[in-house]
DNA sequence: AGGGTCACCTGTCGGC
DNA sequence: TGCCGACAGGTGACCC
């Protein structure tokens, strides 16, 4: 589940269903699961054991989990392909599944992180004063978080010297927003994906960051953007926002708003998307 | 320093 | 059928 939406809706499912549950036992079953837990599997399942989550939080597409009374915390990144499951003990195990979490309460469920293409993880780090695991500093804040700088974000942006879509993409700018999101938001915005930021006007930069925050809570409010079964939320359920979707996977359909049949580009070793008519390319720069 | 490229994985799909 | 390449929602190490 990827991007900022379906992070939240993973989120949420951890806040209802782990949230004050005690560790009683830590399978680590793939290495590269927690690879980014330098001390390696062993050690994150001795430490984890015996601790109790708080609510867990989130920033971008991060998102941790608190362990009481500690100063540290479990960090999570879905990668690609990664889920967070609340299964019934005893179901049986996906192919997948990586790390599971046992609890010492009769709520007869368990946490499992499943991953097939292994790109994420958990690892145990401990909290700076704001309460951010240490190794998420440089991830900017994300369009929904109340403390967010718009104004802060626009003129950074447009003080970039680099294409529109590489700086959406950059979580050190804004953090949440991936391939899916970055498209559709450029697409309400009618701006071409490799518009350089520098030409962004004030009020263009206003008006994308709207979009942003707006395609975002669309796709939450119905769970997420789910193609298939790999982007679940806890319980395994899909989202429907790929319904609602403008721009992303709609190579030669036709734009929703003029008609012109929307095109799809290689671009940094993934795809954009995007309308020829509504959303130009930039004038070549001599 | 900051921007841009590529490797890291496993799986699916379409063309031949 | 099978083989092969393209492609998939992300990140960060490593270039220049």
């Amino acid at each position: 589940m990827p991007e900022l939406p379906e992070v939240e809706v993973v989120r949420r499912g951890l806040e209802r269903w782990v949230a004050g549950r005690t560790v009683t036992e830590v399978e680590v079953l793939h290495p590269r699961a927690v690879r980014r837990h330098p001390a390696g599997g062993a050690d994150f399942a001795a430490r984890l054991t015996g601790q109790r989550f708080e609510v867990a939080r989130r920033r971008g597409k991060y998102l941790w989990l608190p362990l009481a009374e500690s100063g540290t915390s479990v960090l999570g990144h879905l990668g690609m392909s990664g889920q967070l499951l609340v299964q019934p003990e005893g179901a049986a195990d996906e192919k997948h599944l990586r790390i599971r979490i046992r609890f010492d309460d009769s709520a007869g469920t368990e946490l499992r992180f499943v991953d097939q293409r292994t790109f994420g993880g958990l690892s145990l780090h401990d909290q700076t004063p704001a309460g951010l695991p240490d190794v998420i500093g440089h991830i900017a804040r994300d369009p929904l978080d109340p403390e967010f700088d718009d104004a802060a974000f626009q003129s950074a942006l447009r003080l970039r010297r680099t294409t529109v879509k590489r700086a959406l993409l950059d979580q050190s700018l804004i953090s949440g927003v991936g391939n899916i999101y970055a498209d559709e938001a450029l697409w309400r915005s009618r701006l071409h994906y490799d518009r350089p930021t520098a030409t962004l006007t004030r009020p263009r930069s206003a008006e994308l960051l709207g979009h942003i925050r707006d395609v975002m809570n669309a796709a939450l409010a119905v769970g997420g953007t789910s193609f298939d079964s790999l982007y679940v939320n806890v319980n395994g359920e899909s989202g429907y926002f790929d319904r609602s979707l403008d721009a992303y996977g709609r190579e030669d359909e036709p734009c929703r708003r003029c008609g012109t049949p929307m095109r799809r580009r290689a671009w940094m070793n993934r795809s954009s998307y995007f309308c020829p008519r509504c959303q130009r390319p930039p004038r070549p720069t001599v």
